[in-house]
DNA sequence: GTATAGCACGAACAAGCGTTCTGTGTCAAG
DNA sequence: CTTGACACAGAACGCTTGTTCGTGCTATAC
């Protein structure tokens, strides 16, 4: 509000380059760092200018400590910069292959502890479940998954286990059928159903024996680009 | 190989501490910092130690520069911690509404500078594309998009622009239906085809002066647990 | 004309911090 | 028993880095 909550243009050069040094750097600058940067010749310059932008609650200095001084929240929001915050860490996902329609998902007994960087989604951990455990990603190959709104070459995030409660999408392999595929799962009674999740298309019913569950849907993914 | 690549205990101390005081504190330790953490009286046994670990490739030194030790991703990979690389970083996305059948999309001119923490979606940029200007989400609310294989409560995350190449998934506010839709966009001669994502379905075509074309989807979110 | 605030500057000083030097103890190998 | 490698230790030093002080210029308010 008013004239005081605007930055001089020192002032925002010297978040720019403590928020890009930073980045690069993995430590903040030096007082003598930042001023070389904006082109102010004396470290008390630099030092008056942090001390404003503290006052605007834009940096946060440390006393007498080398390279103390870092951006608050409120600064990096001014860039629109990714903010790492603790419970959003980037989680790696392996793509452990693919999901076709004629034969049961492989996702063997490996323990995803190898992988190559071409088959990893990257996902931030605030989109995911609390329990994290077990998750792996299939590429879906193929027209068979359509009345689950899946599309060839989607991205399906998926949580290991072998039981399902009500209503849990799952890719559940049918003995019968000789066929996988995705669905909302219910108990009902002697029997399953098995619902798609268009909800124009009618559920189907199998016997408890007959189906398999390979997994729990946690995410679908498509990169449209 | 051999005992040469085993760490010391002291030696795994020395990076564990790194690290966690790195995350806490946005910037390195200083070898003080570091010797009182591990027990260590004597600045240059802190200095002899960090020459052993920079001979293993687990850290990173800089020379007569304060804090000027960082881990290497070799080292930060041995303790499973989330390896932020320069091009995985976290993205986050407002989400700005709702895409309903019957309206068009509301973007508006805001420049998405404030928005609330519950409405955002985080993504890697590895996930995105290269371009991340002007993106925005949006979620879905009805069954209307379901021949473009999105369903209710889908995040649909768009790139700002008003013109499509052939083939680009956009959103399209249709005049003479009063309706928005999701289509894959192609320019034919003097009408455009506007194309469902569901294999299973037909084209629709309409004249250019009766589409608008107000977002590109870049991608496709659906949270299932 | 005076007072105040904002912004700038250089110099000096103080504290932080990394490097170097010298010395010691332990252990394994010869 | 000797030697060499490894790990450790304290002290001193030198450089890096942050703080303080005194000064100057401009704009604004009274």
């Amino acid at each position: 509000m008013g004239n005081s909550d605007k930055l001089s243009k020192r002032q925002q050069a010297i978040l720019e380059y403590i928020e890009k040094y930073t980045q690069r750097h993995s430590r903040p600058p030096t007082i003598r760092e930042i001023g070389e940067a904006v082109d102010i010749s004396s470290t008390s310059v630099v030092t008056y200018n942090l001390a404003k932008l503290a006052e605007k609650d834009l940096v946060v200095r440390e006393r007498e400590v080398s390279r103390g001084v870092s951006l608050t929240g409120k600064a990096r929001e001014m860039f629109g910069a990714a903010v790492n915050k603790a419970q959003s860490m980037l989680v790696r996902i392996p793509i452990k292959g693919q999901i076709v329609a004629g034969q049961p998902i492989n996702v063997g007994n490996d323990t995803f502890e190898t992988f190559d960087e071409d088959d990893v989604v990257e996902l931030a951990s605030s989109m995911l479940p609390k329990q994290q455990r077990d998750l792996f990603a299939l590429r879906v190959s193929g027209e068979s998954m359509i009345d689950a709104m899946v599309n060839d070459g989607d991205i399906v995030i998926m949580k290991q286990q072998q039981t399902a409660i009500n209503g849990d999408m799952v890719a559940v392999w049918i003995n019968s059928d000789e066929a996988t595929t995705l669905k909302h799962f219910y108990h009902e009674g002697d029997r399953v159903r098995l619902q798609p999740a268009n909800p124009h298309m009618g559920p189907i019913y199998v016997a408890p024996e007959d189906v398999l569950v390979q997994g729990k849907v946690v995410m679908v993914l498509r990169q449209t680009s």
